[in-house]
DNA sequence: GTAAAAGTATGACTTTTGTCATTATTGCGA
DNA sequence: TCGCAATAATGACAAAAGTCATACTTTTAC
């Protein structure tokens, strides 16, 4: 055995990520950690697909991943991404249905999986897990409203702007200063909703108005003032 | 005091509708009939504004209300419609935030009232009302998920198609076999997400295509088969 | 290390959808 | 019941965004 790979950081999921499991009781941190199963994903795998019957949760270790549902003509919709802490395909698992949508490796992630058995059992037992996730599904429909609303009524060169703002605040910066995802313009016409062609020209635009840097594949965000304010948003 | 008019035909809403609050023990019905408050809308009466901070929930008894977000010229985006025996207003009051949508009477209502600290107090002491919640909360995510997909990638007449099966689905029919509400062109344009001529237009042409029928403002089904297959759901 | 594949970039053009203007039509209140 | 206001309908036009074609660049795999 070799318990430093089977349960790798996941202290910090719980404890430095805050996510839903802070509300774990000691005895069921312990139990979780018995049962929990946790692998290594490299970047394109899939960890569940859009129609199979979910099992348990993930909860993200090290990574990015990209949920999206997949079009008529293949085109895909990301509607969330993840990154350390995050926890995937909850959604499907509490509402007893298949997974609407597909969950893909952006980039090589651990992943731990927690049987349904378990999470049920924690959820029915512990308030404060329930509460949690009730939160947590409360936010990420408010989000989808969001979303819908500015798909509706946003040109496409808002909804970018809005996207690289969103994206600079979930992945940080790295040391460049530049949002601290390798994403492609495909990635981002998914996220916003347009055609790759369209993201490519409009990043450009954003390149020649100054508001960002191109760096390779890395998006560097140098008037942040200015972004807000082609994206729409005074609040 | 009036109890017919207090408590009009609340026991509907819970068994007969079979909302979330079928959960309810015994004692906790009895407790919400004496801290719920009901009052009744006319149409184009605001229940709740966007930006202001949850005091309660609200079970509709009777009548039609849309939720919708207000774009910035002023456009609504309609999120959810609510007749008899749907709640409102949960999605703010559990994630602690104000509203994020206004909610609007489409035609004469009858509306209850249930305090913030009697549903929090429900929600603690019932696991089962926490987990009809959390389902309830994860059906409406799926759906905001599935019309963002839309919105993202179907033409408007796919998704116009689409809003009429489900105005069709939620609304029922009355006796004529039309949809049974009477909702405006606009509306229709602000679930769709598209202009309000778009909207006229492309009912006349499913008329002219022998989907519906135009009898004054109600809309009637006359080919559902080739409405589905309009809107390509092949499911 | 090199070729193939994937991703990025740009131009030309088409399609879709929105906007504005104008004219019916309906419903409703005085 | 009349007339006003809201809604519905239609046409002409404009704008936004998508599609297709092609060139160039970077990554990846052998």
């Amino acid at each position: 055995m070799k318990p430093q790979f089977e349960h790798p950081v996941c202290d910090e999921c719980r404890s430095k990520l805050g996510n839903v499991f802070c509300t774990l009781t000691e005895s069921q941190t312990s139990e979780m950690d018995s049962e929990k199963n946790c692998s290594i994903f490299k970047k394109g795998q899939i960890i569940f697909n859009e129609g199979n019957k979910p099992a348990g949760v993930y909860c993200v270790n090290k990574g990015k991943i990209k949920i999206y549902q997949t079009g008529e003509e293949g085109k895909e919709q990301i509607l969330r991404l993840a990154k350390e802490g995050d926890i995937l395909g909850y959604r499907s698992l509490i509402s007893g249905e298949a997974y609407s949508g597909t969950a893909s490796v952006m980039e090589d992630a651990t992943v731990c999986f927690i049987p349904k058995r378990t999470f049920f059992d924690f959820l029915h037992t512990n308030s404060d897990l329930s509460s949690a996730m009730m939160q947590l599904l409360s936010h990420d429909l408010k989000e989808a409203e969001a979303r819908l609303t500015g798909l509706a009524q946003k040109p496409v060169r808002e909804r970018m702007a809005e996207a690289l703002l969103m994206l600079f605040e979930f992945y940080g910066s790295d040391k460049d200063g530049a949002i601290n995802a390798a994403i492609s313009r495909e990635d981002i016409a998914n996220i916003v909703g347009t055609a790759t062609e369209t993201t490519i020209r409009i990043l450009s635009d954003f390149k020649n108005e100054k508001l960002i840097e191109l760096l390779g594949k890395k998006i560097k965000i140098v008037n942040h003032q200015g972004l807000i304010k082609t994206a729409h948003i005074y609040d």
